[in-house]
DNA sequence: ATTTAAATTGTTATAATATAACACTATGTA
DNA sequence: TACATAGTGTTATATTATAACAATTTAAAT
């Protein structure tokens, strides 16, 4: 069973805008994106959100939705965005993926009443970090 | 062992904007809510989401993070906004807030490799409801 | 190699979501 | 009554995100 994702080649914009992300030690908004890569001539709102929705798309990145924030995935097992979840300290802000096989296989695998069947799910835990405890 | 909960008294602006999301079939967007309450002399954006940051705190409506509206809670075993899981469809966009107790369970006694304690979750699937299948 | 379709880019303008700051008022409680 | 806490009204502004259009690049398909 090949390992088959992330193998897309990036263009230019989105490629400055991932290298940015992936260095940074904590999720980037997208304003705050705008103005790190003004330098290399990305200069509107519009090229920043373009390049994040394709690398959300494509699985390099995830959106953590409670922060409006961007994170890279170092998840090798991810299944391209399709199902995330991060841990978020409410003190320090500090926000990682979590990566549980027993965890991905019970949401993978849960029905509702109704029988509706998910192709995707997001779960944030919110709490106190080790260091803010 | 008592249920305590959501015997809040509400002020007027907030039981304006509760009464108004709890008749809504569908979750509203903040200023969708701002426009239906003129009438009733609620005229700044702000003083919609006070009420709303208080509601949610009170655990009388929830948010749904991916798209930023709001619904009433129905769910009498709610832990006053702490856990929270809502499925979405992708086409309708009908959400319901999903009320199972494996699963809170399941989440409630979740911990990952730090040791971290959340206090707290969010958990939003998507896919296609019977109707958009 | 040439044509065609799809994806990406650049740009300006604007829409949608949310908070800051300040003065004032109501409410609870010691 | 005095004090603290929470809620209100208001104006202005900050933050997040998309619409619309023209041009260019890239990838496939003849
Ligand atoms: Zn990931
Ligand atoms: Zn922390
Ligand atoms: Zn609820
Ligand atoms: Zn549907």
């Amino acid at each position: 069973m090949k390992t088959m994702h992330k193998e897309h080649t990036l263009t230019k914009n989105q490629q400055i805008i991932f290298d940015l992300i992936d260095k940074s030690p904590e999720p980037m908004k997208a304003y705050s994106i705008l103005f790190n890569v003004q330098k290399k001539g990305i200069k509107a709102p519009l090229q920043v959100y373009r390049a994040l929705d394709k690398l959300v798309e494509i699985g390099k990145i995830h959106k953590i939705e409670s922060r409006n924030a961007f994170i890279a995935c170092h998840n090798s097992s991810c299944q391209v965005s399709k199902a995330t979840a991060f841990s978020i300290c409410e003190i320090c802000e500090k926000i990682t993926e979590i990566s549980s096989a027993s965890l991905s296989k019970y949401l993978a695998n849960f029905k509702d009443k109704d029988g509706m069947k998910y192709s995707k799910y997001n779960l944030e835990f919110f709490g106190l970090c080790k260091k803010c405890r």
